[in-house]
DNA sequence: GTAATTGCAAAAGATTTGCAAGCGA
DNA sequence: TCGCTTGCAAATCTTTTGCAATTAC
């Protein structure tokens, strides 16, 4: 889907609900949406939109994020360093992408398929518990974290860990 | 399991590590094995360590908190409130419980079992990721609040949502 | 005895709020 | 025009840090 399609999508979203669509408001869908791969931080957010409308204010930025949230057109997501950060919903699926989240490196990698659909039912079945959302992560060690590591080791030592 | 026998447990991985066993430690570990299944946050807790240790100040309740996580005894979560809660472990696994997290009521219930041994398994196989370990939530509504909207829908009114 | 640990107070971040001015519908 | 929005600064809330005094081993 193209950019400006998407823009106009989240726009009529906001009309709808009867809200403006101010330029911070615009400015800020289309960063997050030109950062769709990278879970922006509510600083990070502030600073990218700043590039492009100097007056902003920071606080804006909280409050068009808070919308968009409510909203459903972004997930707000904790990894655990401080700060909250911004996941933008897929215009097709309701769920929230899954996570592999390397604890080396930091770098976080999504999973686009939902993988969940059979354990929902499951939490239907077993608990009477209807699910509307739901978050997957996993947290290790990524495949060039790994080859890193290897590389480290190399040349023959074989070396056992001591403590 | 006794909670004297779980508390030995966890003294004897402190020691272990090199780390002193001060009261301040204990009184901490007694508290978040007794609220076991409360999600406590770093305030909770440090609230429920001053009735038994009043000298105590909320610096070392982060502070052994903090340690618990590292030794992997409690494990941070964060459920977007704005707060760190705190869940202990089991004894037996390693894997963060899942959570049926309602939408409507707040409440937490979690899930003991570990359903995600298989999707480990193909994250493995398809991204070469090695996982340590994991979280899995759901958000929805609980069978409790599900049978108290029924409460307030009966009388046969049959209604439909308007927006 | 000595290094790890603590309590306090201050600092640091992240996020929210009050309010007057500005702007979209 | 009118009420929603904004920018700023101050306030709030959670968590961390520096440091001298204390304590477990």
């Amino acid at each position: 889907m193209m950019l400006t399609e998407q823009v106009d999508r989240i726009k009529e979203r906001l009309k709808s609900k009867g809200y403006k669509l101010t330029p911070q408001r615009e400015t800020t869908i289309r960063v997050l949406l030109e950062h769709e791969k990278d879970h922006l931080s509510a600083e990070e957010v502030f600073l990218l939109v700043k590039e492009r409308f100097p007056e902003i204010g920071m606080a804006t930025v909280y409050r068009v994020l808070d919308l968009l949230n409510e909203l459903q057109i972004v997930q707000k997501v904790n990894f655990g360093d401080g700060a909250a950060r911004f996941d933008l919903r897929a215009a097709n699926s309701p769920h929230l992408h899954h996570h592999l989240i390397c604890t080396q490196c930091g770098n976080v990698e999504e999973i686009m398929e939902d993988w969940l659909v059979s354990l929902e039912k499951r939490v239907e079945r077993e608990f009477g518990f209807t699910v509307t959302d739901h978050r997957l992560d996993f947290q290790g060690v990524c495949s060039s974290c790994q080859m890193k590591e290897r590389e480290k080791n190399k040349g023959g030592k074989n070396c056992q860990a001591v403590s």
